[in-house]
RNA sequence: GAUCCCGUAGCUCAACUGGAUAGAGCACCCGCCUUCUAAGCGGGUGGUUGCAGGUUCAAGUCCUGCCGGGAUCGCCA
């Protein structure tokens, strides 16, 4: 343990030591951040366990473990308070050389996994011919977050946005363009081709085609006939069907990549359902060859009830009786696909809660092939967007709000905000724009990701494109604040020196600083990026609280000066590194 | 019917997996710009954590039962 540990180890190290001298467990021994910081800066809750397993007074044992603690250099005093809560506070001299540490260093303090990991993460699962609407904002924004967590944390992480373009909406699609346009030659068996590398429609057809096909397929049997066998026909390679698709697909895709870009989201594949297409045939022989597969009702299937099974677990369909491959079968599929490919020792599925049960179905069907332990794979669940009644957010007029409108209105707020702050005369108007969309999408990422990924969240529209509180803009505000500071330091000649912690302000925000781990542990073990959320919006609030009790240029001594400007500028490398780990870029101004 | 999730300030949400006086933001009230960006800072009002029991030094958190809301339950994804 060096004196650049967090603070919280190094603490819990020490009164670790003193519970195993009692013949106790080290990990009672873990100290956390005070739940009440006027009476220390630390507390340890253990001795109260201690106490109850010895049989003895916890306050006694507490005792113990407060004179081992005060032989700590960093401790300037320990107690034992209540029913015997351990209550340390730090001296200044510890702290500031715990604020020069994470100064000092290019990733704030963060750690890395022990053991790196090829991962894959699977968002986004956008569907062709569908518009990204506020319902798909939660995966994509999730998603990202973790891809960018896992990577920074030391993981090899490979993103797919697994698009759904293989299932049965793309038979009720087909025979919906049928209908408009019968004459077209993808619908003739005896065309030869070449099929036009125009497509016959256009995004906004496919918007009105979808939800218009799938209707009618919900009520009337006979269209839903077709439409499976057209699914199964482009599935078994019809080539009209599948010329006919390729448009569907190339179409959707132009939308999906501006969204994309405008959210500043990457992914290193594009694959989709159908990309599983080719691994499915063998896998199929593979699981009927050895038994794992059985034909019942006309479809082939895989049972994967359990005895301790309190709920009802239906088998996948691995195989249809139509002879289609639907979503058990092409997730499958992609399992084998990146089995294959990249042999990823985690996966992790960041797809709506609400199809818990299809992914339990899919991993324990997963585990019995014997492709892959059923803990490699994860899904990630979320919950939905509501709307204030409770159910799936939907606009005034009843529709979907698409994601391109969600994000031209925070564009526009942002630009109209700057515009009343008078940012701007000096400010070239591209430049403008970048920041105003900045701006925007920071309030949109935070407003999603700060709320617990698996509850369901209520929608707003006013409160998810404010700027005041906590929210996205103020953490921008706080980092551009700072950077200010620094080109005025920059400009007078002011350079950062040793650090030496005095105020309650500056206490605080070094506080806060070292718990940027704990933050990252906790994010990525749960998986939860709210945790990055909390941690950012506090250390924005804790530099605000900083920066308005402690002037930086304004303070005559040289060295108080020298050190507040270290300070603010290690608080500064923070905040961009938690904002990047969300998804958030830091603009120079606003 | 079965299984699972949720219920916390007027509103929107946290609470480090059982710890001290349940915290933030919005809204409301009172202060603070001749000093580094007021998209800010400081202070205040506001709670029987849905209800009733139980477990123990300690329960928003665990167990039981109710009430209310939501999701899912084989050929849609």
């Amino acid at each position: 343990m060096t004196k650049t540990a967090e603070l919280a180890d190094l603490l819990s190290a020490a009164a670790g030591n003193a519970f195993a001298a009692l013949g106790l467990d080290a990990a009672l021994g873990a100290m956390r951040r005070s739940d009440r910081p006027d009476l220390a800066d630390f507390q340890c809750n253990g001795a109260m366990a201690a106490g109850k397993k010895l049989g003895k007074n916890p306050r006694e044992i507490a005792d113990g473990v407060v004179t081992a603690l005060r032989g700590v250099d960093a401790v300037a005093s320990a107690e034992v308070a209540g029913p015997g809560f351990i209550n340390v506070k730090l001296s200044a001299k510890a702290l500031s050389a715990r604020a020069q540490a994470l100064a000092d260093d290019a990733r704030s303090g963060a750690g890395r996994v022990a053991s790196p990991r090829r991962v894959v993460i699977d968002f986004g699962g956008w569907n062709v011919a569908k518009e990204m609407h506020i319902g798909h904002l939660r995966s994509t924004v999730i998603g990202d977050s973790l891809q960018r967590l896992f990577r920074f944390m030391g993981d090899s992480v490979t993103s797919d946005v697994h698009l759904g373009d293989w299932g049965l909406q793309m038979g009720q699609l087909i025979n919906e363009v049928k209908l408009e346009q019968p004459g077209l030659p993808y619908f003739d068996a005896g065309f030869t081709g070449p099929y036009p590398d125009q497509s016959p429609v256009t995004m906004d057809d496919l918007g009105r085609l979808y939800p218009q096909a799938s209707a009618k397929s919900k009520t009337d049997e006979a269209r839903r006939d077709e439409d499976r066998k057209a699914t199964q026909e482009l599935q078994s390679g019809r080539p009209g069907y599948r010329a006919l698709w390729r448009h569907f697909c190339n179409v959707t895709r132009v939308g999906l990549e501006r969204e994309c870009a405008s959210l500043g989201v990457k992914f290193d594949l594009w694959k989709g359902e159908s990309d599983a297409e080719p691994f499915i045939p063998a896998l199929v022989e593979d699981l009927k060859a050895r038994g794992i597969a059985e034909l019942d009702a006309g479809a082939w299937i895989v049972r994967v009830a359990r005895e301790t099974d309190k709920k009802e677990m239906p088998p996948i369909i691995l195989v249809n009786r139509d002879g289609a491959i639907g979503y058990h079968g092409s997730d499958l599929g992609t399992i084998v696909d990146r089995k294959q490919s990249i042999d990823p020792q985690l996966t992790l599925y960041v797809v709506d809660q609400r199809q818990a049960l299809h992914f339990e179905q899919v991993f324990r069907a997963t585990d019995r092939a014997g492709l892959m332990p059923e803990k490699m794979l994860e899904h990630l669940g979320f919950g939905t967007v509501n709307g204030a009644d409770g159910k799936p957010y939907k606009t005034r007029d009843g529709g979907v709000l698409k994601l391109y409108e969600l994000i031209a209105q925070a564009d526009a707020t942002a630009a109209a905000r700057m515009a009343e702050a008078e940012l701007g005369a000096d400010v070239p108007e591209a430049e403008r724009a970048d920041i105003a969309h900045k701006v925007a999408v920071a309030a949109i990422k935070f407003s999603d990701l700060s709320n617990v990924r698996t509850t369901n969240y209520i929608f707003d529209l006013d409160r998810f494109v404010s700027f005041e509180g906590k929210t996205g803009p103020y953490l921008l505000y706080a980092a551009v604040r700072i950077k200010s500071l620094a080109r005025r330091a920059a400009g007078e000649g002011v350079t950062p020196g040793p650090i030496s912690v005095e105020l309650d302000a500056e206490r605080a925000l070094v506080l806060q600083l070292d718990a940027f781990n704990d933050a990252l542990r906790g994010a990525y073990d749960k998986r939860m990026p709210h945790i990055l959320c909390e941690h950012a919006y506090a250390l924005a609030q804790a530099f605000s609280s900083f920066y308005a009790a402690a002037p930086v240029m304004a303070e005559s001594d040289a060295v108080k000066r020298a050190s507040r400007l270290a300070l603010a500028l290690a608080t500064l490398r923070q905040l961009e590194l938690v904002l990047g780990l969300v998804g958030i870029e830091t603009p120079e101004r606003m």
